[in-house]
DNA sequence: TGGGCTTCTATGTCTAGACATAGAACGATA
DNA sequence: TATCGTTCTATGTCTAGACATAGAAGCCCA
């Protein structure tokens, strides 16, 4: 089969790959500009002497870049984008603490069981945890933490001594749902101290709550300050 | 072909959908452990009564989530996620706006053409703007914003009196690769005149870097509140 | 025992079909 | 002209193959 264009593209990519690379340069040359239909599967199909599975597969993942959108009968466009979607990727904090060539340390502020709250953990309670994580010993994240000993009964026996909840959780348990919450707040005193910022000096707060299909996990709340921390994602 | 299992899934998902479904259950209920080894394609394709590329759909899924990694000749196994990555959506500032049902404005602040900085709008500058996005008339989201005239020389002739680049920007031009960085800061005395916040109040603070190959395109800087805005994110 | 070579296998990619179906387009009717 | 069925088609899903290939596992030899 002859290949209708002849880009210098990479040899070692997948044919879908090369595909999805020539379709990303007509719609970046304008040769399809945005809110304009795209040709039809078959007729790139025949242009691209690519099987209809190939095709597809290089604009599946235009559409999940949110480059294109798709639907049956009407064909294929370029889209604007509407919304800018992009790939949050939360490193374990010592991962992260070690990245940035500093040495980790870890520190157990407070470990105590709670009654249920709000239909979790009516059962055998909440575990409630709060530590610090540092770098070059100087508080990096504070973490506040609760796991859910209905689904995570076995957490009850884990100490959190010397390694953070985080890196146990991570080892041990799979979850299907994820949210994440960023926000910036004003450090309280407590919280200011522990964190060895001016009161009221602005924190980064991710919040995260992990589900394993309907069962709530565990939520953290992890505070961090401003200038030493941002959190960086990617394009899909 | 015979269904091995049972369950009463929703018949109107797809098979693939059905499969990853009942893989889900497998790795909630540790039938399939963190750590351990997952049947191979073929097992699972008999089983299962499918073709492999249903399966291999299913399987490909679950690796994006996070939830299980594939190696040749290795097999796949189950992997407590070693860093959580979600997928983070920035609307419109419009649409954030009015979707809590406050009623969206705008305010032009400055705009100029400045010359070229780091390799960046050489040729025809950069195009500078700063604007506010205000809900039922209270500062919302200040926006300092910069475009490369030299990629969208078209920028040029938008006055952005009515409505900000974003707008223009979505409607007109799409991009291929998007950083995104979320920070926390302490609002200097002019921004936080501008914003309507007491000097040194927390703001959420979300840059983003835009190109379309390796193209630069714009780069914007929005900066919140804090107690009005926060980023969330669903899991993949 | 350890390093390098070969073999082998589970996953990755691709093809060429078939059938399902949302929903756009069209035509009939009021 | 507006509304309501009907038709039709581009996309969505699935199948059953073939071949490619990373890299784990085993082997040989020093």
């Amino acid at each position: 089969m002859v290949k209708h264009f002849s880009a210098p593209y990479d040899r070692s990519m997948s044919r879908h790959d090369e595909i999805r690379q020539e379709m990303l340069r007509r719609i970046n040359d304008g040769e399809w500009p945005v809110g304009s239909d795209i040709p039809h599967e078959m007729v790139l199909t025949e242009e691209f002497g690519a099987a209809r599975g190939t095709v597809r597969r290089a604009l599946s993942t235009l559409v999940e870049q949110g480059l294109i959108e798709r639907r049956k009968r009407a064909g294929s466009r370029v889209v604007g984008q509407t919304s800018q979607t992009s790939k949050l990727h939360i490193p374990l904090i010592r991962e992260e603490i070690e990245s940035r060539g500093h040495a980790y340390s870890y520190r157990l502020l407070e470990r105590e069981v709670k009654p249920g709250l709000h239909g979790i953990g009516t059962r055998n309670g909440l575990l409630w945890v709060r530590c610090l994580h540092l770098a070059d010993g100087a508080p990096f994240q504070l973490e506040h933490r609760t796991i859910n000993l209905d689904t995570l009964p076995q957490a009850a026996e884990q100490p959190f001594r010397v390694t953070g909840p985080n890196e146990w959780l991570v080892r041990e348990v799979p979850a299907t749902r994820v949210i994440t919450r960023i926000s910036a707040a004003a450090a309280e005193a407590e919280i200011a101290e522990i964190l060895a910022v001016p009161e009221h000096a602005p924190l980064l707060i991710v919040s995260r709550e992990t589900f394993m299909g309907e069962a709530h996990l565990t939520e953290a709340r992890l505070s961090h300050p401003a200038e030493q921390y941002q959190v960086t994602t990617l394009s899909i």
